[in-house]
DNA sequence: AGGGCGAGTAGACAGTGTCTACGGCTGTCC
DNA sequence: GGACAGCCGTAGACACTGTCTACTCGCCCT
């Protein structure tokens, strides 16, 4: 189909995509996914020697994606000369809005038993945006004395915000969709209030 | 074994709860929690339709323990005569500390995929500890004009840090367990400083 | 005493992930 | 040019899962 008849790895990763962005985590099935690349069920053990290890291959590609997104935003907001609050914030907002439009692919991203064994590797390639995520927070909080603290912990409010959106329990709390009253109540508190 | 020889129906429960603990929410089969309260596989279909149901039984059942715990440690903090900032922090290690103590009923807990259909039914239970979450909140922040939001994003922060901890993000970003620094930090940008 | 009837058993069915034996095509070397 | 070795994908088996359906056993009620 795809220009890459060949090279049925790359061919079972992308079929992988396709199916969860599609269908959601619970259509990952092997067999599935084989069906879908149109191979049989036994051919992606030549290249991934068990399931978890394609599901893993498959989340990788989905935290590039992920760190793309959020350094195209950032670039973006840099170069149009924002204060490190407004770039914070842009970031921030890329995150969330990569988890609302790949719902399937940023649950198994965080699905720990899914990606057992690759888990760490795939943190570790987080680990330079955070770094960044790291020194913005600093700027806007130069008399913290551990700015990784502060900012993990606002990694993690963003991360709580999407995991309970989809959930929907933010929904329930508040009204509506509820995420941008919640959201701006996060960042206020995490960054100060927007006024300055 | 237990008092309960009778009722299958809260016996397979149990034995879920027994399972979810001990090994994990990959252990978490019809047929093993047949096997573990000691009857046949078919037997669970008599009280629960589908395998989703009796989950679904078993993370109510987890949200009884987790809102108990909550509601415990905030009536130990109030009889102390502690003031609604400290009141909160207790909330939030009980929240963290129950996570912890139960990682697999914890993930279970918000496995919408397992749970779906009754997991508005989950997500309302949680509701009265949440207003007075609320009420805490609106007394540590008087001017505030929409305390439901700014504990809504509280709320999400301490969900993210159990998350992010429970996928070791934490302690790759900081060291250790890493988890003190962070939720001081989460705790400081939302509540204000611990130093009044 | 006998008849329903609820509770649990046991087997079948489609589907899964993993493993293994097998074909067929490729490229290489004499 | 033809034999050969190695890789790639196929196909079947195995144990296991969740769901569905027939069946049986034992208790209660009139």
């Amino acid at each position: 189909m795809t220009e890459q008849d060949r090279d049925l790895r790359a061919r079972l990763v992308a079929a992988g995509i396709e199916l969860v962005t599609e269908e959601g985590v619970h259509a990952l099935g092997l067999r599935e996914i084989a069906r879908r690349a149109g191979v049989s069920h036994g051919a992606p053990r030549r290249y991934f020697p068990t399931r978890r290890e394609l599901l893993a291959a498959v989340a990788r590609h989905g935290f590039g994606r992920l760190t793309d997104s959020l350094a195209g935003a950032d670039a973006l907001a840099a170069t149009t000369g924002a204060d490190p609050r407004t770039r914070i914030e842009s970031l921030a907002r890329a995150y969330l809005g990569f988890a609302a439009a790949n719902p399937g692919m940023f649950e198994l991203m965080f699905r720990h038993d899914l990606l057992e064994g690759s888990g760490t590797e795939l943190r570790r390639s987080t680990l330079p945006l955070f770094l960044t995520f790291v020194g913005l927070v600093a700027e806007v909080h130069p008399q913290s004395d551990d700015p990784a603290a502060a900012t993990a912990a606002l990694w993690a409010n963003l991360h709580g915000l999407a995991q309970l959106r989809t959930w929907g329990s933010l929904r329930l709390a508040t009204g509506d969709d509820g995420l941008e009253p919640v959201l701006r109540a996060a960042l206020d508190a995490h960054l100060g209030p927007a006024a300055r």
